[in-house]
DNA sequence: CAGCACTCGGGTAATTAGGGGT
DNA sequence: AATGTCCTAATTACCCGAGTGC
């Protein structure tokens, strides 16, 4: 069982530790169209691995010389 | 004409990692008619891959010429 | 025939969506 | 404008034992 192209996808609890905030927050987010979401069949949102990853570097100070 | 389309199908564990979601939860789609399922003779059920993949990109607007 | 991974069911916790209010 | 919290309803995830697929 292998699936062709296969998107790694993150839950919004997942997206949501990582940017240390809350679930709802991340919800608000991809209501505003700042990031891309994947609805399941029953409504709930999946968002796409890669692109939480890019914004989490975009956004993170410690990789600027900010120190 | 024999077989026009040979019809591609998943196991509930494939459509289950597309989505990102529990093989039961594909079970409980199929049970509400949100998807079709084709059953084995045994009960299994089985998917259309065109099927599922039309659903994932209808929610999946990204596949421009981003990186 | 035997074995292992997967799926079937059903039932019960945990997440999520959505609106509203601080 | 943006985030965290409270509420209810809906959806999803994990538990089990038994059967199917290969």
């Amino acid at each position: 069982m292998a699936a062709p192209d296969a998107e790694q996808l993150l839950t919004p609890s997942e997206v949501a530790t990582l940017f240390r905030v809350d679930p709802k927050t991340v919800t608000r987010w991809a209501k505003a169209g700042k990031l891309a979401s994947i609805r399941t069949l029953g409504g709930h949102r999946r968002y796409r691995a890669a692109e939480v990853y890019a914004l989490l570097e975009s956004h993170a100070p410690w990789r600027s010389s900010e120190l």
